[in-house]
DNA sequence: TGAACGTATGAACAAGTGTTCATACGATAC
DNA sequence: GTATCGTATGAACACTTGTTCATACGTTCA
């Protein structure tokens, strides 16, 4: 390839791509999907709210781990919580992420 | 909440979930969304094909960190690679990927 | 043949991440 | 008040991950 047509399709393809803080975002957010954990957690959550002790119980793991990665969660807003008692219900921020997940699935079972 | 609901939450969310395996699966596949240089990879590759010193250009990394990472990018399905002269030539296997990329761009655009 | 180029890969290192333990906090029940 | 329960959080640790350097491989061209 000549060094012209080279520096011409590096140029072009910068221009279109999105700008790069945007990008080191979306791959933080992705980040967030990349753990086994964290994805079972936010799979059992597709159902229904559930208490911290629940997903732990359901995820086979200690009650801290599960209250770190939800901590996760919460700072990049894919769960909220709401409090009732000793207890703290978690949720689902939107459906974006059961989307995102399906898409997932889709790709790994072809 | 008493024992027994709690057992039966877990129970029911527990035989709802798809099996730990393909969680686990899930959870990798995403994992490879998860860095910028790989994201930024991906999405350079949505205009055309790139060799890959095309691609350390345009995310201005070295020539063998590009290389590192196409070749998780390969391993999980998402790159294919055609060889032609001493040039290596990559492009996306298919447009999951993309959707996926714009729905998580949609979701941290809120 | 040898030199030059594009690419791939292994080793080494720094930085980041997930889990556990211990403990603190807040709310309820006694 | 104290005890108990559910939850959150900090420190410590092992483990993983991304990058770089050096180098090897394969192809082209002289």
């Amino acid at each position: 390839m000549a060094h012209e047509e080279h520096r011409e399709i590096v140029q072009d393809i910068k221009k279109q791509m999105p700008d790069t803080d945007t990008l080191f975002e979306l791959a933080d957010f992705f980040k967030v999907f990349g753990d086994s954990t964290r994805i079972r957690i936010m799979c059992a959550l597709f159902e229904r709210e559930l208490s911290v002790c629940c997903i732990a119980d359901i995820v086979g793991m200690e009650q801290s781990t599960v209250s770190h990665q939800l901590r996760v969660l919460r700072q990049e807003n894919l769960v909220k919580v709401r409090r009732e008692g000793k207890q703290s219900y978690y949720s689902l921020e939107d459906e974006h992420i059961q989307k995102i997940f399906e898409m997932g699935l889709e790709h790994i079972l072809e």
